[in-house]
DNA sequence: TAGATTGTTAATCGATTAACAATC
DNA sequence: TAGATTGTTAATCGATTAACAATC
């Protein structure tokens, strides 16, 4: 019964809070080193260049509640966000193609943190089987099959030249992955609409950018 | 007058919409491949997994205008989404920090078709300084301010460790950068409000996939 | 002509913001 | 007590979706 009502609740949550809960989890780290054991939304909001109560209502989520002149408890507000991410679950993860875009993202630091375990990448260049990339193993990608079934793995991190995206995602959604986080530039799809595919696009996120520059150059004429 | 009522067309646009320009675009470039001239969005709103009216809403802003029982015009459509993205006049920029992330996103492929021209790379590690990636000549980091002045160069890509990127950020806008695309896991800032940045947040990311997953599992008990 | 598809206006849906009583 | 800050309910804003006449 709690269980339903916590799903019910996650299903509520807005994409826009969700991608603020870990901009409010860096930020409240740092608080906890300062040794502040509480925190208003009134100086979240003012550090972060948000408004106070759309820190309210993103932090409502994480069931947390505040005192009123005081503010939230900071150990409380982490442990609840971590919660509510399933950071402290650890997922286990591969990552499928360990050219410079999985290389960058085996190195980046806060993974671990995230509740993201990278136990492997898998590649078909020679010269990088049997290395160590940051620490972890490459194998040859033949054997990311049966890697993934028998470590039971549920995440997948694409980073496979687009053109080998899908057929290396049908690998691993044959091999029982249930999420895909896809940097190919290409879109996959998948037959199980339980599989959780979600793709990263540099040229959505280019496309912000430069047509704000546009903008600018236009009002500048 | 022109200028006028375009720049009122460009604020009001929305950023979801501009997310999926890019996706139009890519999905265009290969229709035209198959010589089609004409393309519906009912058609494209079932290749790419959308609704035909978002997709008639989204190409709205184009200003591109179909014909019924046809569609649109294909080489038209890619080319007004260029021009509305600003793609067709490009921009020169730089990238600082030739770690695996800059030299995953200087060969990106696709870049030079979405008017980024990356000019030069900037680090401080002696051993890449001199050499070229993926074409990119890499040049120390102390020489950037000069070749940003020098070049007009009106893009920064920061790709540098996260306790150095406000301060790399200060010297792109001190030399007259005016818009900085942000990797490194920080948050950087600046006095002068029109210089433009934009935040890339792989933990953002990640937090809108992780969420997915936990309530999944959350539904699975 | 018939019917698919467009462009436009209106309705719905959802996220953000505002207002304000409760409270520490 | 006074006042800052919370939690909650209502209002606004904006994006998506629906409806439908126009048209090729």
């Amino acid at each position: 019964m709690d269980n339903e009502n916590f799903q019910e609740k996650s299903k509520e949550v807005s994409e826009p809070t969700i991608r603020r809960l870990p901009v409010y989890h860096h930020y409240l780290l740092k608080i906890r080193n300062e040794n502040a054991p509480f925190i208003s939304c009134t100086q979240i909001a003012s550090d972060l260049g948000l408004v106070p109560i759309q820190v309210r209502k993103d932090l409502e989520v994480t069931g947390v509640e505040g005192k009123p002149k005081v503010g939230y408890e900071v150990t409380a507000l982490l442990a609840a966000i971590e919660k509510f991410l399933g950071w402290s679950n650890v997922n286990a993860a591969v990552l499928a193609g360990a050219g410079h875009l999985g290389y960058a993202i085996l190195g980046y630091q806060g993974f671990c943190d995230y509740g993201l375990n990278i136990a492997a990448a898998f590649d078909n260049d020679f010269l990088k089987i049997g290395k160590f990339i940051h620490g972890k193993p490459v194998y040859s990608a033949d054997s990311m099959e049966s890697y993934i079934k028998e470590h039971k793995i549920e995440v997948g991190i694409l980073t496979v030249p687009a053109q080998y995206a899908q057929e290396v995602a049908d690998i691993m959604i044959k091999a029982g992955i249930k999420a895909i986080w896809n940097f190919a530039p290409a879109k996959i799809t998948s037959d199980n609409p339980t599989v959780i595919i979600q793709h990263e696009n540099l040229a959505s996120s280019f496309a912000v950018l430069s047509s704000k520059i546009n903008t600018d150059k236009i009002k500048r004429n």
